[in-house]
RNA sequence: GAGCUGGUAGCUCAGUCGGUAGAGCAACAGACUUUUAAUCUGUGGGUCGUGGGUUCGAUUCCCACCCGGCUCACCA
């Protein structure tokens, strides 16, 4: 008890206090209260597989299993616990007579939230749950703050998002939406990887942020003094490596955009780019759609996927469509229709000042159109000065080879014919589209860029997906922050 | 950025038409060798988000601020 504030630094309530000393007399029966290396432990969902025979039966099947104490019922000379890992919970039977008299006197020590490793026999009590009668307790960690309620769990979603390690554990949603991500990702790569598709890596800084329409954050080096941005997208570096004849790359990675958070959209997202050289959008959408579906069948469930109050079919073929067909289906006018365009975007309060028509027609695109494409869908055949880095059609330099794919209104891929032409993607870069502010313009002159081009880059196509994107529409999660992690979130001060 | 809405014990929540707060779980002490959110008896625990104003008195009313949630606007 002497040296109990080491243990004790933040003790501002009863509860932690206790903990602490409890702590203390762990240390004092010769324990290590953070415990140590525990081999060989089976997971919870595979003890549950065994098969349980009642105690009564003497049952054989030995398990050591190490997890966390979620649930405790004090009997006296009977202790139940729950033990939790990531794979379930179990519960645990604690006897006076079969753990010997350290073992009890730890056992009355343990708390909600502290971490053990257990061995004994697996059975069935007279209530018929399977049950790990324990011969031997192993004390794994203390855990110095009270956890949530064994009932309610957390239901405050910024507790949970600040605590997100006692969210992965008393709400089984995000641990299991969790996993889910985890196998998205993992299919991914395995079907890319299938296809030949080297992983790359490519930097995060950038000099000119490029690649993408969207404010960038800024960042300094001190060195070098000079100033950086975070990357906005992968696609520039990605195509110098089509050029250096890599032909199928792709990255999976962060990027950065200096921009509002909300349901859809989180300031750091991960990206999926991919490029196929002596390819085009039309082999992106095959792969787009493959990608998509192995994701589906390695998850389960079915091409019929819930989306909150509504459903999406999955089912192959998706839908194709031209932009300009959807255009004149919603908007009533034809794209190509100058007078017919202004005057439907005045009649939906669109600001036409100083727009270019192109710019104008996709307004009346977003305000019209998008919420009708439930999807999935690929709209196809872009208005060309929309897409600065998108090779336009042999005979219609007015179209752009672009697809989008649409599920529920979220654009959820992107994909392109890439412009492997250094002349017009130096043109498109100098011609500054008018009526965007520039940050959102995706022409910024990259002359580095534009060299590469210069030594020839193949015809290829090239594909984004959104990952967060696809998770949330694979899990049915309504919000981006429960398919992140750690989403950002102002960081807590003592008020202002 | 705008509108609406919320912040009360460790967690989940109730409440105060202004007189400094309650419950369940968790904790502590005790009973209990087969419980299932165990039960029973007793106990402790709160700067009611922060700051200011009005008031004899503010957790409650007013103002500002901080941190969330939802809707809208912009971006994937």
């Amino acid at each position: 008890m002497t040296n109990q504030s080491n243990d004790g630094l933040n003790d501002q309530n009863e509860a932690t206090k206790i903990r602490s000393e409890k702590l203390q007399k762990i240390r004092q029966l010769g324990i290590d209260p953070w415990g140590m290396r525990f081999d060989n432990h089976q997971k919870v969902e595979k003890v549950l597989t065994l098969p349980s025979i009642p105690f009564d039966d003497n049952p054989t099947e030995n398990v050591r299993i190490a997890g966390r104490i979620v649930l405790r019922r004090v009997m006296g000379k009977v202790h139940f616990l729950h033990l939790w890992d990531h794979t379930g919970r179990i519960q645990v039977m604690i006897g006076q007579k079969q753990i010997g008299e350290l073992g009890w006197k730890l056992a009355e020590l343990l708390d909600l939230g502290d971490q053990i490793g257990i061995e004994g026999v697996f059975g069935k009590t007279k209530t018929g749950e399977p049950t790990v009668k324990v011969l031997q307790l192993t004390f794994l960690g203390k855990s110095l703050e009270p956890h949530p309620e064994k009932f309610h769990g957390m239901s405050d979603m910024e507790y949970r998002l600040r605590h997100r390690y006692l969210d992965l554990i008393y709400t089984p949603e995000t641990l299991e939406r969790s996993k889910q991500r985890i196998v998205i990702l993992r299919t991914i790569r395995e079907y890319l990887e299938k296809q030949d598709f080297f992983e790359v890596e490519t930097p995060i800084f950038h000099a000119i942020p490029g690649g993408a329409a969207a404010r960038p954050f800024i960042t300094q080096h001190n060195a070098l003094d000079i100033q950086l941005y975070l990357r906005i997208a992968l696609e520039l570096h990605l195509k110098r490596l089509l050029v250096g004849g890599l032909e199928r790359v792709f990255e999976i990675g962060r990027v950065f955009r200096n921009e509002g958070i909300d349901q859809k959209h989180n300031p750091e997202f991960t990206m999926l780019e991919l490029y196929q050289a002596y390819g085009d959008y039309r082999s992106m959408m095959d792969l787009t759609e493959g990608l998509i579906l192995s994701c589906i069948d390695k998850l389960g469930g079915g091409y019929l996927r819930p989306w909150g109050s509504k459903q999406v079919d999955f089912t192959p073929p998706w839908k194709r469509e031209k932009y300009a067909d959807l255009f004149l289906q919603y908007v009533g006018v034809a794209l190509t229709d100058q007078n017919a365009v202004v005057q439907q975007a005045q009649k939906h309060h669109i600001p036409i000042e100083n727009k270019e028509h192109d710019v104008l027609v996709h307004e009346l695109f977003e305000r019209c159109v998008e919420h009708h494409l439930e999807g999935p869908i690929f709209v196809c055949d872009y208005p060309a000065a929309l897409c600065p880095l998108t090779k336009r059609k042999w005979d219609n330099p007015a179209i752009a080879e672009r697809f989008e794919l649409y599920i529920h209104g979220m654009e959820l891929a992107n994909a392109y014919t890439e412009l492997n032409d250094p002349d017009t993607q130096a043109e498109t870069f100098r011609r500054q589209l008018t009526g965007l502010p520039e940050e959102e313009s995706m022409a910024k002159m990259d002359q580095e860029f534009i060299t590469a081009l210069r030594h020839g880059m193949p015809p290829a196509g090239g594909l984004g997906i959104g990952i967060d994107r696809l998770v949330m529409l694979l899990t049915n999660t309504q919000s981006i922050r429960d398919v992140i992690l750690f989403p950002l979130l102002r960081p807590e001060q003592n008020n202002h």
